[in-house]
This record gives C-alpha cells, structure tokens and sequence, in this order.
DNA sequence: CTATTTTCCTATTGCTATAGTATGAAAAGC
DNA sequence: GCTTTTCATACTATAGCAATAGGAAAATAG
C-alpha cells in the first residue's frame, strides 16, 4: 500500500515549480537539484505532467517547465492518479460500474470501497496551493534569508 | 496502492472460519475450495494467522483451523497489517517516532498522514463479526437452500 | 551557420515483492 | 502402520519500480 516514487515526486515537482514561479521557464535540472531526484528519472515524471497538460513545456536554451495552470487547481488526487494509476486499494473497483458478478454477495468490497472513498476525500482536498500556503507558513523567515 | 493478494485473502479466511464456525476444526483444504484460492498458497497464508495466534490450529487427521477469540474482537486492520506489514502510503511514517530530519519542514507529509489516519479509520473499525452480518443479509436464502 | 542548451523519446538494467509451486517432515487419529 | 492434516522451507516466474543510458529534435546564443 505504498505509494511510489513516481506519485510522490510528481507531487513534489508541482509544488516546485509553483514555488519558483517567476514568470520564466524551469529546467528539469534546477528542479532536479533542489530536490535531490535523479535528473533522468525527473526527465519521464514530468513528461507524464505534460502530456497531460499540467504543465508547459519549451524546447532549446533557456527553455523549461512552468504550471500550465494556478496552484489552486491541480489537487494531489489529480496528480496521483495520473502519475500512479488509480488509488483503489482493489483492481476490481477500476472498472465503473464493477464488473465482477460477486459485487451484489461480495462481503468485503464494502471496506474497500470504503476504503477508496476516504482515500479520494484526503487527496482531492488539498491541492498544490495548499502545499505552497504550508511552505511559506514554515519557512517564513527564509524571504529574509541573503 | 493496491493491497495484496495476502492481505486480502487472510481477510476472506478469517471470515471463512467465522462462517463456518461450528465447532470442528476447518481444513485449509476446504476453505481453498470454497474462498477459490490455492491450498498452498492458503497454508503459508493461514500460518502467519496462526503464530500471531489469531486462529488455533490442531494437526494431524480431523485437525485444521478455528478462530481463537470471537468475530468481533478482530478488525480488518489488525488482519491487514498483520499481512500486509504498514498501510502507511509512505515509510517515512512507518517509524514512530518519524526519523526524517526533514519533518518539521516538509510540506507533503502532512498530505500522506492525513491518508494513513483516513486509512486507519475506515479499516480499524469493521470488524470480522460486521462481514459476518453483511453476508447473513445478502444470503440470508441460503439458509433455506437444501 | 555552428555550438550549446534544453526537452523529448525509447531502450535497457538491477532489484524487489508478489503470488504462487514443490517437496517433504512432523504430528495426530484410525 | 497408514492416512490425514499442519508445519516448514526452498524454489520459480512474473511484474513493477526506480532508475540509467544514449541520442534525436528543437530552440537560442554567438
């Protein structure tokens, strides 16, 4: 029941570059140093973010990535859903309406499904905004910071 | 974020014996063939309930397996966690206290301790007795049935 | 026009966990 | 002593994760 590195640091490029936006575009390599992921790696994650036109993206020198969107937009339940997949703790709440023929007897799908509710209601309710509002509030003093 | 195989079935098996609860001692070899799960599989399965002494178990011919206290004294949690290990989304809170230097600053953290307590609260309070009930609703004809 | 910077694309690899299968020993009952 | 059952452990196949690697394509700088 983890979730991978791939959510997480999807996540935490989103956060990135709402933190550091100034306007001009940021390269996977200043991302990648501030936080400690591998370049590369960085690279297949935020291609994932562009295809899917959560950010934009521009080629050649002094190119890079920046939000296609406000903060407030993008909730991490968007994010992770599109990095990890679906969030359901069973494959057999992916598909809608569920397929399987036990549904109507299955005793326990109600705790997953359960489960995936309470999952869903955590991750679509704070979004990148949030995230940002949490960094200022605990690094306030590093605006003064020379 | 899915659970595993595992996890699940050392549920279905807990309630398996609840269900079938009449006194005797349950061979894995019946509870693969109605739960549709290999024997071999159920064994290795049923062993962790066994020395976490969740179930009692008697060898040898007429033995097999029983709960070791009431349906209701088992949370899906417990059986969870017992299985699966941690349900938390990250391991940086499978340590208590968390060992991350980066805590106090760290701005997702509170996002995957909103989830694991999400987690907790939904699987820490359905019991073993509660699938009981919502079986003997859905099947309640089944008694009938010669 | 060329060199540099940056994204974009895809192949490969090492590792680990899952989901079993397989073999047989030990205990208990008939 | 034979059968039934749990108990213990070793093995295997597959898949996904977490990268690493190499280079093509696009844009800018000079």
């Amino acid at each position: 029941m983890k979730i991978s590195t791939r959510g997480r640091y999807a996540v935490r490029v989103m956060l990135d570059l709402a933190l550091h936006d100034t306007g001009e575009y940021i390269k996977v390599k200043d991302i990648a140093k501030r936080q400690s992921i591998s370049e590369k790696y960085l690279e297949q994650i935020i291609s994932i973010l562009n295809k899917a036109g959560y950010v934009h993206s521009v080629r050649g020198a002094q190119g890079g990535y920046r939000l296609a969107n406000k903060p407030e937009t993008y909730t991490v339940g968007m994010i992770l859903r599109l990095t990890e997949g679906s969030l359901s703790p069973v494959s057999c709440l992916d598909n809608d309406p569920v397929q399987c023929e036990r549904y109507s007897i299955c005793e326990t799908v109600m705790i997953w499904q359960r489960l995936l509710d309470a999952i869903n209601s955590v991750i679509d309710n704070v979004t990148i905004q949030d995230l940002v509002d949490k960094h200022n509030e605990s690094n306030a003093s590093d605006d003064y910071v020379i």
